[in-house]
Order: C-alpha cells, then structure tokens, then sequence
DNA sequence: TTCAAGAGTTGTAAAACACAACTATAGGAA
DNA sequence: TTCCTATAGTTGTGTTTTACAACTCTTGAA
C-alpha cells in the first residue's frame, strides 16, 4: 500500500489486462456450452431487458456483422427472440427467451460459484469498494464512447482496454 | 455504497467480464500494430526478465501451440529471441530484444496516456486500492492454477473470467 | 539402453472477428 | 410526390486467434 500514483496505474492496467487474457479460457473451461461472447451477450439482454444488436455492438465494440451472426447462433439455439418495432421495422428488439433465461441462470451461479469461493474471505466492505472501483471506472469509459460517437475521435476510446 | 455482499459480487463479475470482451477492441485501435495478446507477451517477458514459452501459457491460459505460433510472429518482427538453456537443451527462454522493449514502451505509453485521463480526477488512495484489489484477487486465481496444476480441479480454476 | 516426461513445433479445424457490399426501412428535402 | 441520406441488419470474404492432436527432440531415471 505505498505505490506511488504512476506505479498503481501500471498495477491496475497490468492486472486488469491479465484479467482480460484469460477469462476467454476461464469462461470456456468453466460453461463449455457458453462461450463468453455468448454469456455477455445474454447477461446483457437480461440486463437491458432487451436491446438492439446495435447497442450490443457499441457497448462491447464488437462489429455489427459479429453481433449479428452471434445472435443469430443464440436464436438458432432457442436462447434468443427477436420482435421488430412496430414503430420503425429496421429495429429488431432482442429479448431472451425463457430457455435463455435459464441457460444464462445455470452459466452464472456456476461462474458466481467458483468467483464467491475465490473472494470468500474479502471484507464485506472491500468488495462494495472494489465493485464500486470497477464501476466508476467503466463509466467513464462508457462516456468516452458515447462522446467518440458524436465527435469522432474514436481513437481515444477506450484505449486500456 | 449500500450493496449486500451478493451484490458486489454480481457488480464485480458483470464489470470485470464488461471489460474483459472490450479489451481486444480497445487495444486493436489504440496500438493497430501490436495486438493485446502480442503485448500481454511482451510485457510479461519484461516483467519476468525473460521465461519460457510454457510459462506464459500457464499465466494466460493459452495452448502451447498458441503461444508457440505467436512468439514466432514476434520472433519474425524482432520483438523477442531464444536463448537455449546451456543445461537443458529442450527450454528456450525468451527474452525482448531492444526492438521489442522499444515496441513496448511505445504500446504502453500510449496505452497509458488513455488509462490515465481516465481516471484523472480519482483519489491516489482509490487508485491505490483498486490496484490492491485487483493483485489481490489475480493472486487468488494464480494459486488456484497451481494447485489445480498438483491435483485435478482445473475445472474449478478460474472461473470468473 | 530403454522409456516416460517435459518443451516446443506443426497439421488441422473451428470460432471470432472485421471490412465491405448489400437489402430494406425511415425520414426529410427538392 | 420523388429523391436522397441515414440507420439496422445480413451476407460474402478473408484474417487472426485458438485448441487439440500428433509429432520431434532432450532429459533423467529405471
């Protein structure tokens, strides 16, 4: 607990990355039949209650072609439905399905299993700071993009990634 | 700042898979010339002053295969050379070369130079916590790989992601 | 000397991904 | 109205990442 501030930014993104490295093979060996796309995907429908495959696209920076045949294997697969606005008919609204639903349910308390034993002896109020942390942090990486957007410098977004 | 336990583990999870799916994209456009796991390889050479080939597939979950091919690549830019290891000739310990060290300086002064407008108006004791936290949790994992690596649980290793 | 184990490479196939070109819808302007 | 531009999404195509399996080479021990 002595860093100074430059060496605590290299910490956080030092670890922050690792993190990123290896959570595709976490989440393949942990959910074989849910890939992390697949989860994230799902867990943000849940969340949303339902969005476009645009706003899947801004929010994990993936391309609209990925996305779309994502989603189109979760629809294959019974996990997803799509309703077309019947405002505006190029919007399709997706939503999980109730098998969806459960297969994202069974995916998440085997995740949350595993995560929980690994934080079991945190402090109460270490993990409130640490999800706080987190939070704030990938705020303003939301803002960032939302302002890259409008403007267009894009290359600023986002950049530790 | 009034989450239930269960709650802060829900945040910290949805966050830390947030920024996990991001990353690849961020770091594509911040530094098109070096990818993330080309970097996180790097990096961790430097940090280590150099380690084989299977040690980095261990820290980050990789096949050998996929190491092995991607350290060719940076091999065949400069980035990194072999050493064989006088007393056993099967390892080969990677090491940066100048150009290599150079490469990644760059990557991460820019990578950098984002991170740290991101979190420009935060507290030095909160950048210094979040930092803990995060070792704090990697460390945990990291010891779960090695005992998984004794026994037989790898299925329980690393699960969050 | 034989043989099992470790380090690394290569063959092969699958998945994820981006870019570009396309269709279809919507909404405003001439 | 017609035309033009923008948005949502799909599909064609090619690259990259990745794992698994089979292989070579080296080591050390039986």
């Amino acid at each position: 607990m002595a860093y100074s501030r430059a060496e605590a930014l290299t910490v956080i993104q030092r670890e922050m990355t690792a993190f990123a490295r290896r959570a595709r093979a976490s989440a393949a060996r942990t959910h074989p039949e849910l890939s992390l796309v697949s989860f994230t995907l799902l867990a943000h429908l849940e969340d949303q209650q339902g969005c476009r495959a645009t706003d899947l696209a801004a929010h994990y920076l993936l391309d609209k072609s990925t996305v779309s045949r994502q989603i189109a294997g979760l629809e294959r697969l019974g996990y997803v439905e799509r309703r077309t606005d019947p405002d505006d008919h190029r919007i399709q609204v997706l939503h999980l399905t109730p098998e969806g639903a459960e297969m994202l349910a069974q995916a998440a308390a085997s995740r949350r299993k595993a995560f929980a034993a690994r934080v079991e002896d945190w402090d109460g109020e270490d993990l409130e700071r640490f999800a706080a942390y987190l939070l704030r942090y990938n705020d303003t990486v939301a803002r960032e993009d939302e302002t890259a957007d409008a403007g267009d410098s894009a290359d600023t977004a986002d950049a530790a990634g």
